[in-house]
DNA sequence: TTGTCTGCAAACACTTTGCACTTTT
DNA sequence: AAAAGTGCAAAGTGTTTGCAGACAA
């Protein structure tokens, strides 16, 4: 269950869509448009939360028209799209999650451990702090992830007796 | 290949070894004190770098005396000890690294995706941005874990051509 | 036509589990 | 003696790969 934030676009100038971005990218490496890639795109564009391999393969098998794909194409199709830069990988309870990268500001995470929810927040003093730990280990800094791990309060004030899977 | 940071042990202050606070932990919990357990405790809280199961089972097994112990009860006993809090998980690459916990600070990494190094650092400053963020969500914080990837200044020294496997 | 892509099944790496036997308490 | 722990082998999970047929360029 991810909740998003509602991202106000145009916060980050986007030339092109991310279904653009996305052939151009197999062009230059001089891969192909295929239909399975295409379906995939579509439907990654189109829902804006946090998901995993499964879960997209799961969705795509629902869709009416025979527009699916197997598991091994969604699993590298998945690779391409990060690759591509319209997709960001996290590892999440031992699974990889995908959350859209493309058109996004940088954000990083709370991460309830009860319901598993992954809240955006967004903090510039973090990226400063970031660059300023970089540069004092002469390190190029590329990407960083913050995970913040604890209890939502809606977890909190529904004090389920649930089993808490601790697993981050 | 690990860097670990020379922690000035009074940092934080420590009632007892991590030996004695295994032995302790597995009392409340009605466990045993075994020989495997023994052993794996004793190796593990000799060697202060980074390491995975794979790499402590192998160790095991290069000690001169019999002291060894099965895959199985390594993964177990390290699940027990990250109970215990003697030591922490994260997941990198797609398997689990533990570090030391206890006795140590609270400390972030910068992680080499080049030679996969990690280099320990801390900030304040990033713990309290940690708190902002968290009240500001009524989200109660229990830990963070933030992982700057780039590449390290030896690496990039030392141009290397080799294969780029930026496997976060 | 040519070379990439797909889907299947099988392989993978890492980790966990069922179970009979061994140990600690 | 009773209960928990161990090791083996086997099963899981999530993900990747070899390969023959299918398809985009």
């Amino acid at each position: 269950m991810a909740i998003a934030a509602d991202f106000s676009l145009g916060t980050v100038a986007v030339a092109m869509t991310p279904h653009e971005r996305f052939t151009e990218f197999l062009q230059t490496r001089g891969k192909r448009s295929t239909r399975q890639r295409q379906t995939i795109v579509e439907h990654v564009s189109n829902h804006h939360e946090h998901f995993d391999a499964e879960q997209l393969l799961a969705d795509l098998r629902k869709t009416p028209g025979g527009a699916r794909a197997s598991r091994p194409t969604v699993y590298r199709t998945l690779t391409e799209m990060v690759d591509a830069g319209l997709l960001k990988k996290m590892i999440l309870a031992g699974r990889a999650i995908y959350e859209h990268d493309y058109g996004y500001p940088q954000h990083d995470h709370l991460y309830c451990t009860s319901c598993r929810a992954l809240i955006e927040f967004s903090s510039d003093e973090l990226t400063r702090i970031r660059d300023a730990v970089a540069s004092q280990y002469s390190f190029r800094a590329q990407s960083h992830r913050l995970i913040i791990s604890g209890v939502c309060s809606s977890c909190r004030s529904s004090r389920s007796k649930s089993r808490h899977q601790d697993r981050v």
